[in-house]
RNA sequence: AACGACGGUCGUUCUGUCGCUGCCCGAAUGGGGAGAGGAAAGUCCGGACAAUAUAGAGCACCAUACUUCUUAACAGGAAGGGACUAUUUUUAGUCACAGCCAGUGCCGCAGAAAAUAACCGCUCCAUGUAUGGAGUAAGGGUGAAAAUGUGAGGUAAGAGCUCACAACGUAAGUAGUGAUACUAUACGUGGGUAAACCUUAUGGAUUGAAAGACCAAAUAUACCGGGGUUUGAGGGCUGCUCGUCCAACCCGGAGGGUAGGUCGAUAGAGCUUUAGGGUGACUUAAAGCCUAGAUAAAUGACAGAAGAUUACAGAAUCCGGCUUAUAGAUCGUCGUUUUUU
RNA sequence: GGCUCUGUAGUUCAAUGGAUAGAACAAAAGUUUCCUAAACUUUAGAUUCGGGUUCGAUUCCCGGCGGAGCUA
């Protein structure tokens, strides 16, 4: 039982170790060129075997600055597309990873050019999410 | 009282769940505490800091331009002087506010003429009686600007030609730290334009933290310059030896590769309070406080409460200013409308 | 983050501080043609915005807004 609740918790934490900082390893995502859409939201992926068991799956966000011009408008759309993969990342993803030994690399690139509610945003990434594990 | 304009100040708060970036405590699960702004923005000025360069002087280039003070410094700020505008007799606002009495250039159209002025006119003289010569700048539909204005004397007609008053400039004297002001002083007066070239005075080396320093990992010493011990494998000059050149070795330059960490980097020209100095900007002393430090980059999501979908907007080396944006609240000034006295 | 340059019709470019900002292509209307194209005739169109200097700014100066380039 304690285990479980130290996994739960776990699962909705997001550290540094889960966001993709390599510049080569981003690179080599965007040259893959595999992609799911779903307004408003295009994720990039490349999957990868897990090299040590401390791995985790890596994500990174990007806003343009060419659709959003202000500092902060920019901020808060990243945010939310964080928030929404950390509550959300668990039930879709991690469960059906949990017993394979790959890793998978993401890039969540925000295409339109009005700002949306977290509801919205939430909706589309959960159906990015579904997408992903159904091609795996 | 309501609305509008302008200026100053503040710039949502609290609780719960999950989560993010540093710091402290702990062997550890964990616990404690901190976490964007008045403009963080624009990158417009001025510095700190770092690397590189630098005998000294001049020219060129760039910036600034009333005075005194303030400051680490400034094109900022304070106080004062001057000009202009509005209102009015005292206030408010604005000002790149040195010099066309150094030189050069430019001033379209109109107008006789736009800068050593002369078309018409006025006056005198001559004769062929409607022309020529001389003088003159009072008057003339222009223009943004027409040779400083008015009056008197003077003259053939006129004219700063002379005089009086006024305007402007330079010098001198007096007052003031100074800009400047005043003067029954002296001399002078041929437009405007320096945000035209320029002159004068003062200041300025260049590049910016992706600067720069160190560590780890990784690859190949390709090429250039200098030096040369042992060994002498090999090659060129030769049939051979000697000699000499290349090469192996070392030093410097340059190139290739890697793209990760630490420092820089957050205690500072710091903030708050009190007292003193100063008209003020500011400054001096004492006491107290520690107040983000990330590196693809941290403040969010949901629910509830306080009238409530909440402005402009997100630190990236750090400070002092300037400029621009700003819902709502509040304070002050001005204007309009309504009500009451 | 830092530095530099730039803004003119719908588009590409002109214009020394001086009539109403010019040219080409494009657009619209007309002529011609059975219709279209070509040709010809005409029309409407712009100085990024706000201040300042000047008699007068596209031009000179200051500030805002937008665009582009260099720098790893």
């Amino acid at each position: 039982m304690l285990q479980e609740e130290d996994n739960l918790i776990q699962n909705y934490s997001f550290t540094k170790s889960e966001r993709l900082c390599s510049r080569k390893s981003i690179e080599s995502l965007l040259r893959e060129q595999n992609s799911h859409y779903h307004h408003p939201i295009k994720c990039y992926y490349l999957w990868e075997q897990k090299q040590k068991s401390s791995d985790q799956n890596q994500i990174a966000i990007a806003v343009p600055k060419k659709n959003f011009k202000k500092a902060v408008i920019r901020n808060r759309i990243k945010r939310r597309i964080r928030e929404a993969y950390r509550l959300n990342k668990r039930q879709f993803l991690l469960d059906n990873l949990s017993k394979s030994d790959k890793k998978v690399n993401l890039l969540f690139y925000y295409t339109s050019k009005k700002e949306h509610d977290f509801a919205l945003i939430e909706e589309a990434l959960i159906a990015v999410l579904k997408d992903l594990t159904a091609t795996q």
